[in-house]
DNA sequence: TCGACGTGCAACCATAGAGTTGCGTCCGAT
DNA sequence: ATCGGACGCAACTCTATGGTTGCACGTCGA
C-alpha cells in the first residue's frame, strides 16, 4: 500500500491533479511511459531541465501515486503507475455525469415553469 | 464556439488541469453545480474568500471552458459546462489504458527474456 | 433623480513552487 | 584502494498566482 492509496479519494484527486497540472511533469510521464523504466539522470537528458529539477518532479509524481521508484544498486529506476490516474479519470468522469444530470433537471424545471405561466 | 473549443486537445487539457488543481476552484464548481446558476457575489458568500478572488477564479474556469457566464441586467450569471471536463476525463482515461498496455508489453518481454536464458 | 447594489479595473502583497548550483555520500568497477 | 558516476541534501533565485483593498462605472428601483 503506497502513501497515496492510504489516503481518501479527495486527497488523491487533489495530489494527482496538481501533479498533472505541470507540463514538464506530463512530459516526464510521457518519457517514462515510453521507456518503461528510467532513472532521473536518464530522464533529465531528454528534457530541457536539470537532473535536480527532474528529481523534484519525480518526488511529486510519486507522492501522487503516479510513478514508483525502486533502488537497484546505485541507481533508482522509476516506472509509471496507472492506478491513481485511472481513479482520477473516474472521479472526473462521474463529476461530468453529475453536472449533466443537474443541468438536465434545471432545464426541465425551467420548461415546466414556462408552461405554468403560459 | 468558446475560446476553449477553438484550441487543440493538448491546450484544453492543460488549461482544465491547472484550473482544477486549485481546491478553491473545485469548491466553486461544486457550489455552481449545486445551485445551477449563480453570480460571483452570491458564490463569494459561501466561500472564505473575497468577491474579487471569486471573480478571478471564474475567469480561469471560463478560459478553461468549465463554466460560462452570461450577463443579465447588472449581474453576470455563471453556470457549469460539462464538455471540457468530459473531454479531459477521456484524455486521462485513455492515457491510463496506454500505460497499462505498455506495462503489460514490458512484462511479456521480461518473461520472454527470462525463458530465453533459462 | 438619486441611492444602492453588482461589476470591472488596477495596484499591491505574500507565498508556493519550478528551477538552479554546489557539495557531500554511496556504490560499483578497475 | 580509489576513481567515477548516480544519488541526496541544502541554500538560493525568481516568477506565477491566489489573495486583498480601493475606487470607478453601470444598472435597477424608489
Amino acid at each position: 500500500m503506497t502513501a497515496e492509496e492510504r489516503r481518501g479519494p479527495a486527497e488523491g484527486v487533489d495530489s494527482v491533479l496538481s501533479a498533472l497540472a505541470d507540463p514538464t511533469r506530463r512530459q516526464l510521464l510521457d518519457l517514462l511511459a515510453a521507456q518503461g523504466e528510467a532513472t532521473a539522470t536518464t530522464l533529465a537528458e531528454g528534457l530541457p531541465v536539470s537532473r535536480q529539477a527532474v528529481v523534484k518532479h519525480l518526488a511529486v509524481l510519486e507522492a501522487a501515486g503516479l510513478v514508483s521508484g525502486a533502488r537497484v544498486g546505485r541507481e533508482v529506476r522509476y516506472a509509471v503507475r496507472p492506478a491513481a490516474l485511472d481513479a482520477t479519470a473516474r472521479w472526473m468522469s462521474s463529476l461530468a455525469v453529475e453536472w449533466d444530470r443537474r443541468l438536465a433537471m434545471i432545464k426541465r424545471l425551467a420548461e415546466a415553469a414556462e408552461r405554468e405561466e403560459g
